[in-house]
RNA sequence: GCUGAAGUGGUGGAAUUGGUAGACACGUUGGACUUAAAAUCCAAUGGCCAUUAUGGCCGUGCGGGUUCAAGUCCCGCCUUCAGUACCA
């Protein structure tokens, strides 16, 4: 025995070389390719350059998935090929490190997320290695490094120093705008700012105090302070933006979501509204993903239009209207008045925030503090109303029966008693004004008996958005939002327990229901009226849940007639129905074709259509003043706060309350060392829990948080940005990387410019690629970068889906019944490791036994002795247990066949279910490819003369995989390398004129059996920069052509015919063929079609 | 509802401007090799009807239309997927 071994161990030897022997080749390469940084990347070359890139990945403990690869197969390929055309290609990789699922394991096990994140970069390092992807590693990003979130923080404080000025259309520093508001005042600026941003003057801006400048400059700032209404999820502890929800619940994690109010930064991505539209058409991006980014940016061109308010209709009179004088004292006046005085001088804080808007008739009517009435001292009242307001502090807790009895008897005098706690005045004073306001709307005036207020002389007046300003004349009503603040001012009293009532239940309804139940129809009427701008006809005013608060101003001008939901609305309540278009009947529905109209019944836009009537109606109102051409965008600021540790921080620390900026130079900030991941106790975010989280600006270093001492030392933002900071401008670090001094350098980005193409998913869509244009715009009106859009072309590759295997559990039991019989019970389904199921969707049951408890003692009923599981297809998770693992597949047959495999399954833009079962076909074709160079005994290569059926082959092939890799066609140029293969191989091939250039044609597929064979063919250098072979028509010239002869546009059989014959001779040839004879059975052709080099098709 | 994409054998999918529908694979069936299995090789494979090699009919979601000729163009539907959703 141990002869014989010796024996034939060189065989044995000799004979694994040449097979191939696929593990033995890649471990080979890929070792060669790293130690030689084959590609590597220059800065500077006389080469053309090219940027690949791929959208990088969050390191998830789960590894990658078969999915994963897809897209960076398809841009390998692609980077691969353009190296061979002679480029220099730039081919980065890198990690988007922060994220929820490593700061989700911090919780629950305490583990640092940058050690779980770094475990997780190890193994995708691992497995992207394996599959031989030509990535320039020495380029590598990870947005978690404060070498790299340096950057971040730094863009970030560059918004932060900016505004938007829409008249040059671009990002400016914030000192061009105090530079103005020092010398004119803001009235002339026209910026992309809040929308309660007050008109002051010159002298007015320089009177105020730093921080009264400062909280004005956040209005402007490109980001900014704010306090919002917040997508909230309690369960994760944080905030998400909207594209992080999918219907109503987290994306991640599916828990749900409410709606909280709490102060955040926000980008302005607003102002980039228009250019972000406008920019679609610069690139080469799908129509798909485009319509998506319209869609959501969702311009809407149209008009703003002012309805002024009337007065309220009359009432009766109820109160007591003796005049009181300004004396209103009782008896014991004269023991009261010195206390008054004295409360007068030493107000609290509340009562002097009040007293602060209420003096000077701010509200409108005279207030009068600290006055006597009867035996009483009330904090402020408007003696001519009636109206008493009160400011609670704590104390009042205890005298609730006292208060009661002492507003009883107020009331008795006529008076209206409101009563609002410290906090509220403190909290929020515009709801306590706003409230005030509408009492005073309320109540009538002694002094006059026979005017009431009225919303017009107030200059009270709701501004509308509309789509269709030439409906106006249908304006029948109007509807407000029940959030609107017009609302509580202009509610009649009849009205108002029906309004309130309306209100208290469209706030008790969440999001989730509204969205849920579009069709029921409800509002309410307000009692007030407006006044049509052109007919003065008054229109009532209601308010409706389906008129959103957040979308143009909250109000809309219904024209039933126009707009269905109007119509409905209409028709419910049963308010009339104006016609304004002419010949439409629209007894049944609204009729909206706006291309279809011709305006009647409407005074000067008579006969008019919609372009004209639009037109002019604009001109009218702007020349009433009550209205003028408008453009409204769905797109909202976007929140850029998360109240998570495992992101970066903000480069910020608050003075007073207000964000200064920490010194770029002093960057990066680092992230805080925690004990723990959660949100404090008090609710604050995680670095809440930090020890040492404060800013000496002394120093320019972080302290612990007990010398914050709020003059030299400050508290840092708790906070930190959500996860598409980091990725807003990695593409333009990659170009480099290592540099600490800048961003990127002027040389660098001036060389790469931009990515020529980019790969990855759609779902990115509304998120990241929304985003980083924003940023690219802004990075370009700083004049950091050429180029205003960040990739020039963008492939979206389909996602790869999971086949999710399905259990029948019978409903109460441990019993499960097989897919044919699970219609005769009670099921739910179970999903199941897909590792236990062989390709006839039967389950191994000993297996499933062991993998997990619950099916130990469970029973079976089987079919056919065995059972079958359903078979669901959906998005690959762990939690599906549907996950397929690129390893097993590289194991058993090789990294070049996984290319290949995910290649051949289809379009690469094709959401498609992953199945193993064709990747022997593959497989197969590789080992055919190696038998066409290797042989048992070696090289099967020659210098013979080409053949001209190799030569045609060869040149068929190189023209059909060029054109395929210029259209991302990749499963069909998989299919073409098959064909050659098997050609060649019948033609018994073994000319290395053509089967050196096919190894450059395969190459950016199957990388690895390439350079093997490459190299086998006597080949020095690396394939990779080998040129791509030439495509010679000549090759492919044929003489003649096989003619399908159809009848009456069906082929019946084909007819070997010279190129060159006329189109005559052709009808001539094939009239005497006597199949056609055959086939006209003696009837004369009524018309014989002759297309030269296609097609012959007879009819009659 | 609106916007976009798609619908082709048992399966994944080909078909560049209208011009031989089903390339290339998988699977299946039969055969060769083998003690056996694997691997490999050969043949068949859209459906139906015939069968003497030859043939015939029907077929690209459904119904119409344009054309010598339609998977491809036009009109009207159906279904699936994705995005968005009371957007004024």
């Amino acid at each position: 025995m141990c002869c014989n071994t010796t024996k034939f161990a060189p065989y044995f030897k000799e004979n694994s070389k040449m097979r191939y022997n696929f593990n033995d080749i890649e471990k080979k390469w890929q070792k060669i390719w790293a130690e030689r940084e084959t590609f590597k990347a220059e800065n500077n070359s006389d080469k053309p350059k090219y940027y690949v890139l791929d959208m990088f990945p969050y390191p998830s403990g789960a590894g990658l998935h078969v999915g994963h690869p897809l897209g960076y197969i398809a841009s390998d390929i692609y980077a691969r090929y353009k190296r061979h055309k002679g480029f220099n290609v730039l081919h980065p990789q890198g990690y988007d490190s922060f994220g929820l699922p490593a700061e989700q394991y911090a919780i629950q096990t305490g583990q640092h997320p940058a050690v779980t994140t770094e475990t997780n970069i190890k193994t995708y390092r691992r497995q992207l290695d394996q599959i031989g992807f030509s990535f320039d590693w020495s380029r590598e990003v990870r947005t978690s490094n404060p070498e790299y979130y340096k950057w971040t923080q730094w863009i970030f404080i560059q918004l932060f120093e900016s505004w938007y000025n829409n008249d040059s259309n671009k990002a400016e520093s914030i000192e061009t705008l105090v530079e103005v508001f020092n010398s004119e005042g803001n009235s002339n600026v026209n910026a992309a700012c809040d929308d309660n941003t007050e008109i002051f003057t010159a002298e007015e801006w320089n009177s105020y105090s730093s921080e009264q400048q400062q909280e004005i400059l956040l209005k402007y700032r490109l980001t900014y302070l704010a306090e919002t209404e917040v997508n909230w999820c309690p369960a994760l502890g944080t905030v998400l933006a909207n594209d992080e929800i999918v219907n109503g619940v987290s994306e991640r994690g599916g828990h749900p979501v409410i709606r909280k109010k709490m102060t955040q930064w926000s980008m302005r991505i607003s102002a980039y509204a228009e250019r972000l539209l406008q920019g679609l058409d610069t690139i080469d991006w799908t129509d798909a993903l485009k319509d998506i980014q319209k869609n959501w940016i969702g311009k809407s061109v149209g008009a703003s239009v002012r309805f002024p308010i009337l007065s309220f209709p009359k009432r009766e009179k109820k109160l007591d209207s003796k005049m009181p004088g300004y004396m209103t004292g009782g008896n014991n006046s004269h023991l009261l008045i010195e206390r008054a005085k004295e409360m007068r001088t030493n107000p609290t804080e509340a009562e002097a925030a009040l007293w602060g808007s209420l003096r000077g008739k701010k509200l409108g009517a005279k207030f009068r503090q600290q006055h006597l009435i009867n035996d009483f001292i009330v904090d402020f009242v408007c003696l001519d109303k009636k109206l008493i307001i009160e400011v609670d502090g704590k104390i009042h807790d205890f005298k609730i029966e006292e208060d009661k009895a002492r507003t009883e008897r107020l009331e008795n005098d006529g008076y209206k008693v409101i009563r609002f706690k410290n906090e509220e005045v403190l909290g929020n004073i515009d709801v306590v004004l706003n409230k005030i306001e509408g009492e005073l709307t309320q109540r009538e005036s002694i002094k006059s008996e026979q005017v009431l207020p009225s919303g017009k002389d107030l200059g009270w007046e709701i501004e509308v958005f509309t789509t269709r300003p030439d409906t106006i004349f249908g304006a029948s009503f109007m509807t407000l939002a029940p959030e609107h603040e017009l609302v509580a001012k202009i509610t009649t009293p009849e009205q108002k327990v029906e309004v309130d009532a309306y209100i208290e239940a469209t706030a008790k309804r969440s999001e989730r229901d509204r969205m849920a139940d579009v069709k029921t129809i409800s509002g309410v009427f307000t009692g007030a009226y407006a006044e049509h701008p052109f007919s003065k006809t008054p229109i009532p005013i209601w308010i409706g849940d389906y008129v959103l608060a957040s979308y143009g101003t909250g109000a809309v001008m219904a024209v039933p007639c126009g707009d269905q939901r109007d119509y409905d609305f209409a028709k419910h309540f049963n308010i009339p129905i104006p016609n304004i278009f002419e010949g439409i009947d629209i007894s049944e529905e609204a009729f909206a074709d706006k291309d279809k109209t011709i305006i009647a019944n409407s005074d000067f836009l008579n006969g008019m259509n919609y372009k004209k009537a639009t037109k002019r109606v604009i001109y009218e109102l702007e020349q009433i003043g009550q209205g003028e051409g408008k453009t409204n965008y769905r797109l909202r600021d976007a929140v850029f706060s998360r109240q998570r540790y495992w992101g970066e921080p903000f480069p910020v620390y608050y003075k007073n309350g207000l964000p200064q900026m920490i010194d770029v130079e002093h960057l990066p900030l680092t992230l805080p060392e925690v004990e723990k991941y959660l949100p404090t106790e008090t609710g604050e975010p995680p670095l809440g829990n930090a020890r040492v989280w404060a800013w000496n600006t002394a120093t320019n270093a972080v302290v612990e948080n007990e010398k914050i001492d709020n003059t030299t030392i400050f508290p840092l933002e708790l906070n930190t940005m959500p996860g598409w900071a980091g990725s807003s401008q990695y593409f333009n670090r990659y170009m480099d990387p290592r540099n600490d001094n800048e961003i990127f350098s002027q040389e660098a980005i001036d060389y790469w410019q931009q990515v020529d193409l980019y790969i990855g998913g759609s779902e990115h869509a509304t998120g990241h690629l929304l985003y980083s244009r924003f940023w690219q715009k802004f990075m370009f009106d700083k004049g950091l970068v050429p180029v205003d859009e960040f990739a020039k072309k963008l492939i979206n590759q389909g996602m790869i889906l999971g086949t999710s295997a399905i259990l029948y559990r019978v409903s109460g039991t441990n019993q499960y019944v097989s897919r044919e019989q699970k219609h005769n019970y009670d099921v739910e389904e179970i999903r199941v490791d897909v590792n236990l199921v062989n390709a006839s969707d039967e389950i191994d049951i000993e297996k499933l036994k062991h993998w997990q408890p619950q099916f130990k003692d469970a029973e079976f009923i089987l079919e056919n002795g065995n059972y079958t599981v359903g078979r669901e297809v959906e998005k690959m998770s762990k939690r599906w247990f549907n996950v397929v693992n690129p390893d097993d597949i590289v194991e058993q047959y090789g990294a070049d066949s996984l290319r290949l495999y995910e290649m051949f399954l289809g379009p690469l833009e094709q959401y498609k279910p992953w199945n193993t079962a064709g990747i022997t076909g593959v497989h197969g074709f590789l080992k055919k490819l190696w038998k066409l160079y290797v042989g048992q005994d070696g090289l099967n290569i020659n210098d013979a003369e080409p053949t001209k059926d190799n030569l045609k082959t060869l040149h068929k092939t190189i023209k059909k995989v060029e054109e395929d890799i210029e259209n991302f066609s990749f499963n069909t140029s998989v299919s073409t390398f098959m064909i050659a293969v098997n050609e060649l191989t019948a033609q018994k091939c073994t000319s290395k004129d053509i089967l050196e250039p096919l190894l450059v044609l395969i190459s950016p597929y199957a990388p690895h059996i390439a350079e093997e064979l490459w190299e086998r063919l006597g080949n020095s250098e690396s394939i990779s920069t080998a040129p791509f072979p030439k495509f010679e028509e000549k090759y492919l010239v044929e003489s003649s052509k096989n003619y399908p002869i159809s009848f009456n546009g069906k082929m019946r059989f084909t007819m070997e015919l010279p190129l060159d014959l006329s189109k005559d001779d052709i009808e001539a040839a094939v009239m005497a063929n006597e199949k056609t004879q055959e086939q006209l059975q003696g009837r004369t052709p009524k018309k014989v079609i002759v297309v030269p080099g296609k097609i012959v098709n007879i009819v009659g």
